[in-house]
DNA sequence: TGACTTTTCAAACAGTCGTTTTATACTGTT
DNA sequence: AACAGTATAAAACGACTGTTTGAAAAGTCA
């Protein structure tokens, strides 16, 4: 039970959460084999078991640290924005929240791993139940709603819970969406530059919000 | 190679087809062995191979079945809609796209085997490229656009496509996102009921549609 | 140095996978 | 009745899976 590597360099134990990472997030649990992950980090098949006590338990821990990085650096970065200006408007906001959710996802090599990451547990959960919801979306959740409440106008707790879904869902659609329209045989039907799909996505949910605080009328 | 059987019971091959559609969708292609198949639909594991030629063309013949259908579900479940008023209002399109959308997706069991066999696709690709976006997508889109050019105010062809995305980016995430929210060991904290969603997204969607088509201002 | 722990390795294990082979039944036609 | 074509079945094939074993290295501390 080698908990903790004394000496200076713990190699093979980080070499293998680093390629599992991106093995598993190119090709998901059931794509990806012990073999796959041991030829690439360059040691026996048998150091998975030995240092993490099976293939589930090294994918939930290469996940947990993926997940805890992200959420940080998202809420960094709306932190970071929101305290910036004393009055921040609801466009301000709106394009804060797209950044800070976008950007850990597009730069680099590693956002693409942690999308794809993600999009892989969705359909083909291995992780405990609860841990995603309580220790990621929860706390993201949290954070949002309170930018939201500052600069945006008044809502209801549920409506704007659901104005952040409808937020999140676009940006997520676009995300996955792009890639479709990027190089199609035909020419290009929508802009493939991701900064234009945030420009929309800020101007149409501002108004969406705007429309959800007014009193409703009868359609 | 039997490609039609001529006998009044071709049981087997549809036994096979039927099996497949639920095991593919519940637990992806991977996920799905074909003796998993063989043993729910009683034949022996050398059925698929002499009826569809594989593993592969047994998952694309199931999957293109499937896409057809749903697809021309709702371009019908549209057009209904659309020619049964004579000027039909903005949200009275997006309800209507709303439901062509989501109904199929949620009404009796088949529903969610298509939106799980959906999704499966889209992380672990099976299927020819470019099959689901030109069969499926395009003309979804062609649809759709024309619907809104209707009710909608006057859009530049680039903006109505981004506001479609806007609209099914919306729909995709509630209905991926409303089973976390409906058992969580806390209160609810966002409606479980989907048409209060169906509400909320003609709303938000109405509001940012119009200010998609007014004249830009500076942020 | 010698005893001890931690780490690495090749090899084997038991199981599942998709596919193929071989043989047997069923169908309609001549 | 004899034949062709279609359909089903049991068994085996080779490849791959996650995991375990037992021994050889490497490192640590007395």
């Amino acid at each position: 039970m080698a908990s903790e590597p004394k000496n200076g360099h713990a190699e093979t134990r980080e070499r293998i959460l680093h390629t599992a990472e991106r093995l598993f997030a190119e090709k998901g649990f059931d794509g990806t084999s012990i073999r796959d992950i041991t030829t690439e980090a360059e040691c026996n098949v048998a150091a998975v078991n030995y240092h993490f006590g099976g293939k589930d338990k090294l994918y939930i821990e290469t996940f947990r640290r993926l997940l805890v990085d992200l959420r940080d650096r998202r809420i960094l970065s709306m932190r970071r924005d929101m305290s910036a200006v004393p009055d921040p408007s609801l466009e301000y906001f709106l394009e804060s929240f797209a950044n800070a959710f976008l950007e850990p996802l597009v730069d680099g090599s590693r956002g693409r791993l942690i999308l794809s990451f993600f999009a892989n547990e969705m359909m083909d959960a291995h992780l405990p139940s609860g841990l995603f919801f309580e220790e990621f979306v929860r706390p993201m959740i949290q954070v949002t709603s309170d930018a939201l409440d500052r600069a945006g106008p008044p809502l209801e707790p549920e409506t704007a819970l659901m104005c952040i879904m409808s937020i999140v869902g676009q940006l997520l659609h676009t995300l996955k969406a792009l890639p479709y329209f990027s190089n199609p045989v035909g020419p290009h039907i929508v802009p493939t530059d991701l900064s234009d799909h945030i420009k929309h996505v800020v101007r149409f949910s501002a108004a969406g919000i705007r429309a959800c605080a007014a009193p409703v009328e009868a359609s």
